[in-house]
DNA sequence: ACCTGAACACCGTTCAAGT
DNA sequence: ACCTGAACACCGTTCAAGT
């Protein structure tokens, strides 16, 4: 039997959707512009993604997804907490370092108002994983912080990351990132 | 003589577009929109705004302007670091208050690679107003502080608040930005 | 000085038609 | 099952023409 050589035209338009969008934004997606650099025509992009939403959707997913992976990855990895932080703060760090990008779904959050409810749901789910993800992480260092505590101080972690993700990218500087990252640290909002 | 009863129609046309811009970001700005909004046709926009950057470099500039006139009133009016935070963070949590809007310069560093040059010079002075208002607030209370450390700490704070309108606004939940507010502060990240 | 209509190359989406 | 060309109503921009 052959092995499976035919490009998976699928695969193909998310991957460049999803590096397009990270560079620039959900608006930015351009079906025709799609179609070219894949080699098909913008008509079959339709074909996979009946609509710009649909896309969209499905790039937000499997960001989360993969991202959920990843971060379980680091809490089998090791106990400590700063480590996994490091390892967090690393993840934001990189998509400013590869091209300026930005997180998939903090650049689609500025954008809100113009995305479709299928995209909106989908950005929800990856904070809401970011957030109980910190949330496990900060429990090990304070034991004794109610629930509600621990939730809203991984919330503030999560809003401050990528915050400083989106004014470093703003400033074209990743040396921004850095610093204020460790500003953060230094007064202890995480560990 | 009569009053100027007249319309100025390039303040009509920017007072229009602010609005957009801070709900549906840069790329959601439309001339043809713009000028049925106002009533007059969208090649008669190009005539007050030659290009869309040169409409949004405008926007950018008199946000920076309006800001900085505000934040020297805080300056003003009291010296305690704490009631000028608390009036800092009013800002940024109005802008939310109001229809879910962004802070304007937020928005466009999400979109920054669709900006034209001018519009992105306009958002980095914005940052930079901000951040250096912010470490005079904070000299108030590290007097020892170097001013490295202090544009550091500045920065870092400026990019927390953006990021927890950011998360906020993305979960479309004013209350997460008072919670995330609430938690910088119990770390001690700003007064 | 300010506004307009018409044209240009773009966009997402639809649909009947091809293989 | 997958792709296409042609059409639709949109977009920013340009420009000659009006007052």
């Amino acid at each position: 039997m052959m092995a499976k050589t035919k490009t998976d035209m699928r695969e193909a338009v998310m991957t460049a959707a999803r590096a397009t969008v990270q560079s620039h934004g959900y608006n930015a997606l351009s079906f025709r512009e799609l179609a070219k650099e894949v080699g098909i025509k913008s008509a079959s992009v339709h074909y996979h993604f009946p609509t710009k939403g649909d896309l969209g959707a499905a790039l937000a997913r499997r960001y989360t997804e993969e991202g959920a992976a990843y971060l379980a990855e680091i809490l089998a990895s090791s106990e400590d907490a700063t480590w996994r932080m490091d390892r967090y703060t690393e993840i934001f760090r990189s998509a400013l370092a590869n091209d300026n990008r930005m997180c998939l779904c903090g650049i689609m959050s500025a954008e809100l108002d113009d995305l479709p409810t299928e995209v909106r749901t989908e950005v929800d789910k990856f904070a809401a994983m970011n957030v109980g993800w910190l949330a496990k992480v900060l429990s090990r260092v304070r034991p004794s912080a109610s629930d509600q505590d621990l939730q809203e101080h991984a919330m503030a972690t999560f809003a401050a990351i990528e915050g400083a993700q989106l004014v470093a990218r703003g400033c074209r500087d990743i040396g921004i990132y850095d610093r204020t990252i460790r500003a953060y640290r230094a007064t202890g909002l995480f560990p």
